[in-house]
DNA sequence: ATGGACCCTCCCATCATGGGAAGGTCAAGG
DNA sequence: CCTTGACCTTCCCATGATGGGAGGGTCCAT
C-alpha cells in the first residue's frame, strides 16, 4: 500500500523542506518533541518524508503560536485514531483565550503609551508628560 | 540593625512600597539598573525614598511593556535635566510600534485559530479540520 | 589530497522572572 | 539569656523558543 517513494535526506534538506531550522530539529528531538532521527553509520541524522511531513505539522502548529508542549499533545491526537475532535478544539480554544488575553494586556499598554505620548510635545525641550506619569 | 530616622527601610519594605519584588531589586541592582544600595554593618540592604521613588518609575514602564534597556535610558533622561523631550518620545513611539506589530501577529492567529475552531465539531469523533490544517 | 560545505556535540546567550538551598541577622517573648 | 520565626544574604537553576559559535568529524568534487 505505501507507494510514496522513500526519499531520505540529511537535516539541512529537512530544515529547508519544514521550514525549520536544523538547530531546532535537533532541539525538538532532544526533548523528545520528535523520535530520534536514524543515523548513518557516521552519525548523521536522516530524515523521511514522513519525517518531514511530521516537522512541517509542527512548524504549521508553531506559526499559529502553539506552545511546543501543546504540539506535543496535539502529534499524539494527529496520531491517534480514536481521538475526539472536541479534545482538540479544546486546546485550540484554551490558546485563543490566552493570545486574546496576551493581546488585550499590549493594547491596554498601547492605548496609555498613545495618550501619553499624544500630550508630549516630541521637542528640544525636556518637559515631558511621559516622563511625569513615570514618574508618578 | 542601626536605622536612622529619616526614613530608610530594607528590601522587602522596598519591595512592598514599590510593587516589585525584592529579588527583581536585587537583580536590577546586579545589572546596574539600579546603583549599588546602602548597605548596614551586616550587609542589609537599606533604601530611602528616593529609591523607592526610582523603583515606582521602574515599575510602571515594566507596567506600560517597556523592556528593560529602555528603561535604562528613560531613567538616564529622566533624571537628565537637558534632555529633549522628543528623545523620550522616540521611546515610546517605537515601543507602541513594537507593540502594534505583536498584537497583529497575534491577531491574525487567532483569525486562523477561529476560522478552523469554527469548523470543529468538538464531539467524540476524529475528524478534525484543525488537525487536518496542522497537517497541510 | 585538498577545500568547502556539510554534519556532530556542547556550552552560552537571550528576556524577565521566580524557586529554593544554605546560612547569617534581628526582634520579641518565654 | 536563649529560642523562634521572620527577615536578610549569595548562589545556582529553571522557564520558552531560539540562535551563535567553538572545536572537530564527514563527504564529495575537483
Amino acid at each position: 500500500m505505501v507507494m510514496s517513494m522513500n526519499r531520505e535526506m540529511t537535516i539541512g534538506q529537512a530544515a529547508k523542506s519544514s521550514a525549520i531550522s536544523a538547530k531546532m530539529i535537533r532541539h525538538y528531538e532532544s526533548i523528545g518533541l520528535l523520535p530520534k532521527a536514524q543515523r548513518t553509520e557516521s552519525g548523521y541524522r536522516l530524515y523521511d518524508d514522513n519525517d518531514v511531513h511530521t516537522l512541517r505539522f509542527i512548524q504549521r502548529a508553531r506559526s499559529l503560536g502553539f506552545p511546543l508542549e501543546t504540539i506535543r499533545t496535539l502529534l499524539a491526537l494527529w496520531r491517534n485514531r480514536r481521538r475526539s475532535s472536541s479534545h482538540v478544539k479544546d486546546l485550540a480554544e484554551r490558546h485563543i483565550a490566552d493570545l486574546e488575553r496576551k493581546i488585550a494586556e499590549m493594547q491596554s499598554m498601547v492605548r496609555s503609551l498613545k495618550h501619553l505620548a499624544h500630550h508630549c510635545h516630541g521637542d528640544d525641550r525636556p518637559e515631558c508628560p511621559i516622563l511625569d506619569d513615570l514618574a508618578g
